[in-house]
DNA sequence: TGTACATCAGTGAACGCGCGTTCACTGATGTAC
DNA sequence: TGTACATCAGTGAACGCGCGTTCACTGATGTAC
């Protein structure tokens, strides 16, 4: 008969963390219950205690594994802009590009952002969580306010701009964005609101003409 | 001793509106019990379950109190703003300073959006529910892009662009704010966001000078 | 003006179900000697 | 190579609590005649 494939405790887990995270990013963390996780990924609910000591462990490990990925795709396809490109506006308005081609190559609606569901329900969780999000959304605003940076000194802007409202307006954006989408149905808004955001940042940098 | 006020029901409903809407920007909907909002307003189990028939009642009755303040202070706004101001580009940057002015006036943290709130939950809710939510987000998009048309028309912009997708960067940086904001614990990036939509918008349509 | 009835805005007690958590136990795999 | 023990990845049963919902009832106010 079926022989039962060897049991590998990070591969439950990690198929746990998948489920829980689309559960969540429909229903919310309270009511997803790890009842119906157990479920769908065929253990007991032992065996998620197992792997997490309460729910608070759970949320979590969501969480960390949501930013983690989050930075990793971010790092990778802004570097391979700059990569194609030495100049940082030309290298940015690339990425952005290369972003907003990301966002609507999604099959079908983006199931949403987990660090804003968190955030809409952060009663729940514990100060360590909070600080997570906050530190995950802090790391956006770095990330491109140093590029911002690196534009404006090449190529200075023609009127005054609030740069870290520049730069905290593509996480802005790209919440909104997904906000908008799931409630229209429709997952053209996003990346049509970085293509925006691009044109606005080659408005206010590049050289007129 | 204390003469017992006379009950007036509508007032009850009111109350446990107001507080029901606070707990779920800072919970969520499913966990924000029956019991903690009969616990505020003061009032018995039994007492909640003559104004809303399920808690499903609730939520409908919180959607549309919420829908209608908003559409309400909206239309307020800007039509003041018109009224000082017969041209349509400059109607509108007025009334996008005077909702930035509002936005940063706030207290403390802005509490949060509560279509947003009802997105990122949405399988708790049954289809009339988020119908209500979608129309809300469709007419944002409506009255801002009727403006842009009537701006359009007067000033035509330099480049093309994306109408409506610059009528929904209003929505979507209203929603991606109230987020940031809330997560990095920092009233002032919302109304920043507003006014950098003002400067794009300016940008796109202004004359050149 | 008095009376009968209806409606409004609730009370109080009970319900069953699902949830998160705990605890004692287990069978397969890995490691030390 | 065999054996003893430890660790991994779970099982199974039970728990108590809180939740949403129901039902019969009530006391104050409003209305018709």
């Amino acid at each position: 008969m079926l022989e039962t494939p060897p049991r590998r405790g990070s591969e439950t887990r990690d198929r746990i963390l998948e489920i829980a995270e689309a559960a969540v990013l429909a229903k919310g963390f309270a009511s997803t219950s790890i009842e119906e996780l157990i479920a769908a990924v065929g253990i007991t609910k032992s065996g998620f205690f197992y792997h997490f000591k309460d729910k608070g462990e759970l949320a979590k490990a969501m969480l960390l594994r949501y930013l983690k990925r989050d930075k990793a795709l971010l790092d990778d396809m802004f570097s391979r802009a700059d990569e194609l490109n030495e100049d940082p506006l030309h290298g940015f308005l690339v990425g952005l590009k290369m972003f907003a081609e990301m966002m609507s190559a999604l099959p079908e609606v983006h199931p949403g952002c987990l660090a804003a569901s968190f955030c809409y329900q952060d009663q729940l969780f514990n100060r360590e969580i909070r600080e997570l999000n906050t530190a995950g959304m802090l790391a956006w605003r770095t990330r491109f306010r140093e590029r911002l940076d690196r534009i404006e000194r090449r190529y200075p802007p023609r009127q005054d701009v609030d740069l870290d409202a520049m730069a905290d307006m593509i996480s802005t954006l790209v919440e909104g964005g997904l906000i908008l989408g799931r409630a229209l149905n429709d997952v053209t808004i996003l990346p049509r609101q970085v293509l925006l955001y691009r044109d606005f940042v080659r408005s206010v940098f590049a050289p007129s003409g």
